[in-house]
DNA sequence: TATGAATGAGCATTCATTCAT
DNA sequence: TATGAATGAATGCTCATTCAT
């Protein structure tokens, strides 16, 4: 069936144009035109693969979340000792977003935007961002337990410590969206994981 | 005689009004009559003390930011050792943001994504994120100078270690907008001091 | 009763200011606070003396009109020959307009603009070009039907000619109103008579 | 493959839908929704083919006037004698904007209206009246010198007779768009031919 | 399937007019 | 009487979406 394969490869086309489009004006002053220019094709042919300008939003945010959440939860499944998978689960955090020259970093501005506003029933279904980070807090909350169990890490309250390195993260990369010369992301990194594991371990 | 009115009061008024509707929904997604009928006037009655939507959000901007740069200045002047202003500076930072309930911590969306985006000499005038950062991380870094310098802080990338602490509030910030009820703020904050410091000092 | 007087004079201003703005930016682009500005008064005060705009400019159109019309009147009336008669109003026409240095002569533009397209009844009581026009016809018209009588005029159409004459009045005008540079209008106004005078003695 | 649509034809018919409108109701009570109605198209169809109010304006002006000055160039290009050519340009200049029955000189009004007020550069690049002017008054005067030179035409200032004589007929332009019944134009044409040559020659 | 011409709902902004003082 | 603060109807223009080809 390669009419299929060819529908798809397009429909991510698309939405690779659109992502971005949206990260360099934003979604709201994106006008379908731009993606359409973007992606090398006419304004109507976006129709014939997605039914709105929200629908590849949506596809977009997706995306991005899916494959981060696929890579911690390969990390997390590893054998690793918590140290090592929280190291790495931080890194592969930052990498997952800065990698690639950082195109699409200016998009998340806009995923933490509209996770901020919807609260749309049918919206939500696919673009609940307020559950992901419950997942990525549970990931780690589980992982500072695994540590403190195993005698490795201080006692602490494992959700709030979860929040402050997620939080942390995030605004790493917001800093890094808004001004790209004030730092290195992966030397950034680096101190805020040995920062916070300095903080954490006994 | 004409009425009497207070036209700064007003102005401020409407400018709250606009915040208010701003922080829920988003500037792009607010109406003129969003912000006129949550004031509780005549849409054409903004056009009086405003000239646009546009200068509304300048001057909320202006206003967040300028309350915060003040507030940061006071504790920086004052004669406190390094670790207590570097404490008091992150707990302030932290509470300007969410004090009155963080009705308006919502806009922060918007004033980052402007942040990315504008370009604009004339905007850039008024409304210049990077610059504010830029005094802020100097500010800092100023800070984690002076305690190496005195023997309480240990060496390191003064410039790079200011850039995270900074994201990292921002990043507590962020969540905390996304998602009211995942932490107290306060707790949140002291966790993250604590952990900042303790990482910092000897 | 001063009051009366001083309640006529303060329209008069009013109408005076509003026409020289009428005349510079053309009615429908001036607005109500220019014309206000324009007399020195607050925004309000002009309604305590005129309904609405439109009422100004047909105060402003009756007053150069019926001017024009008490002076082509008189001239009319005295015992002048046809030749005299003629020049006479001729001139007179073209000074009533260009004197003052013009300030005003803008306004006809309006005046004509409003002439074709006002075809409401209610307006046309106040306002009605074509019969001002229908009457200049006629005085002139008769003027010409005299001194053919006579002997002094060539047999003519007088109505066509008189129109043809009234025409190139208003042509002088219309000319001088978009250049000023181009002639001097007492010059152009000699040359037109005599052209005009010549062509119709015998 | 898209509807196949003959861009400058539509154009045209927009301009000539809109051309019609303005010289009904004046260009600044024109409203967009007038324009589309008249078009038989939609509001926002128009901005597909021009993108303002004004921009239409402007194309009005120069299609009528670069028709004239088209007919007025060939026929100074004959090798007609100076009378001939004087009386066909004259001919010719009132033929242009009656023909037709006269639908579009309604528009006249309010390119005289621009031409008094608008001194914006970037306007004047497009739509200079006074140019046009100078460019007409030019060409009647050199016709004029050729024929005192060749010793038909009586000595005179030429470019105030220029002058006089394209105000009879921008005269006769206006009478006709107050009121067509007072004349016809062909026949007042002649009349004011007739006249002006008289004067003029020997 | 691909396209862009056509569309009209929607919105920022203007301004004549009202009216409380 | 004089004023200017308040107002909302009106309008130019944008842009997501539709649909004829």
């Amino acid at each position: 069936m390669p009419k299929i394969v060819d529908k798809e490869a397009k429909k991510r086309d698309i939405m690779h144009a659109a992502m971005e489009v949206f990260a360099r004006k934003g979604v709201t002053k994106t006008k379908m035109i731009d993606i359409a220019e973007k992606a090398g094709i006419g304004k109507g042919t976006i129709y014939e693969y997605y039914r709105s300008k929200e629908e590849i939003f949506g596809d977009a945010f997706m995306m991005t979340y899916s494959q981060t959440e696929d890579l911690i939860g390969d990390i997390n499944q590893s054998s690793d000792d918590p140290e090592t998978k929280l190291r790495q689960i931080m890194e592969s955090t930052v990498n997952a977003f800065f990698h690639g020259g950082g195109d699409f970093v200016g998009i998340m501005m806009d995923f933490w935007s509209e996770g901020i506003r919807n609260k749309d029933e049918r919206i939500l279904q696919i673009f609940d961002l307020n559950k992901i980070y419950q997942n990525y807090r549970t990931v780690i909350s589980d992982i500072l337990q695994e540590g403190i169990t195993s005698g490795i890490f201080k006692e602490m309250n494992t959700q709030l410590t979860a929040s402050v390195i997620i939080a942390a993260l995030d605004g790493l990369l917001l800093q890094w969206i808004l001004d790209r010369n004030i730092f290195d992301p992966r030397e950034a990194t680096e101190v805020l994981v040995n920062t916070y594991l300095d903080g954490i371990k006994k």
